[in-house]
DNA sequence: TTAAAAAAATAAGATATATTAAGAAATTGA
DNA sequence: TCAATTTCTTAATATATCTTATTTTTTTAA
């Protein structure tokens, strides 16, 4: 299994013996993907937290007119689930979909809760992990709110260039809440 | 100090002996607020968090267009902060600002740090924290990208009734999104 | 390599939401 | 209590964004 990715992910923020080290990857699995495939699908329960070694992943909802809305991209040294479904053991409100080839790592959210009894650290590792990933939504939050759609794109390739230049357009525009044929017309008028 | 409900926000998810609880209130500062009043400015750098005895306060960002688009409503029982700002120890991005006149807590980033070292456990209880702030703001960057406004409107006085009726209409306007003036038309379209 | 499928671009017409302006209602503060 | 201020409503016009349809370009898979 490739843990060197996860380790050090982790080691930013706490240490770790080389037994807890241990310890920490016996609960994990490691599962390969090819594009399309679905780590998992809206209604679904939702077991595991995934840490991406590899590929790209997307998070999705879909509502009752079909209307397809980007919820967050994953690309290496990222975890991705629906977070609020994995905790609450609920019916998963997001598809999670394969964009490039994957390399995964995932943990269960029994294994989960045995790593906090076992080793509490973790919990520190997951606060760091949680804040961060609230910060950003909020952030998002702000801009959805504030911005018009244009500066909205230009922020977003801005900060995930690495993404923009992986992932088709249309996801980009679903990640921003418009449509691919006016992410079409803004990026045209501002060439 | 008022520190029951505090304590017992905590001891939901932690338990603490005497000895930590006096420790952890000797950390603490309270604050009386009145209507209007600011507790934290746009670019100001932001030092605490605060949890909230009593009252409504709101967060709120003002772009270069001078538009004003509130983050959160913050209640009884809530911690806020602009928690980015916070932890990174940068000039704020809102405004947090007294709805209704507050009793407040205060926890300084130092002092909070202090709680980390001498009583790990505290990084429980705030990944909990964090990890309901960021499925929260998950689904509300859901709601906001696959709802119309009527929809994100009536979605939000069923999740907050208690908010919905004590703030101004146009602050929950800023909130969704829209103009004030565009709630009250789709308000009245549907009585 | 090529046919098929998917994605992207373009454009016209439709709709949701914003802007401006004014008056009515509610709240505030002296 | 009342004048002043703020909030809410209404309505006309303007704009951002969507929908639908078509064509072009790119990607996929055999």
């Amino acid at each position: 299994m490739k843990s060197d990715h996860i380790l050090s992910n982790i080691c930013q923020y706490i240490s770790l013996s080389p037994v807890e080290k241990d310890y920490f990857l016996s609960l994990l699995e490691e599962e390969n993907l090819s594009k399309k495939e679905f780590l998992l699908s809206q209604g679904e329960s939702c077991n595991h937290i995934y840490f991406v070694n590899s590929g790209i992943l997307r998070a999705f909802h879909i509502n009752q007119e079909g209307k397809d809305s980007t919820v967050m991209f994953a690309v290496k040294d990222w975890w991705i689930t629906d977070m609020h479904c994995f905790l609450n053991v609920l019916p998963s409100m997001v598809n999670i979909q394969v964009v490039a080839p994957c390399s995964v790592l995932k943990l269960s959210k029994n294994n989960l809760d045995k790593l906090y009894d076992e080793i509490p650290r973790f919990n520190k590792f997951f606060r760091i992990l949680m804040q961060n990933a609230y910060c950003r939504e909020q952030l998002r939050t702000i801009q959805n709110l504030s911005l018009p759609a244009l500066e909205r794109y230009e922020q977003f390739i801005k900060k995930y260039p690495h993404i923009a230049n992986a992932v088709a357009l249309k996801q980009i525009a679903s990640y921003l809440g418009i449509t691919p044929e006016f992410l079409s017309a803004i990026r045209a008028k501002n060439d």
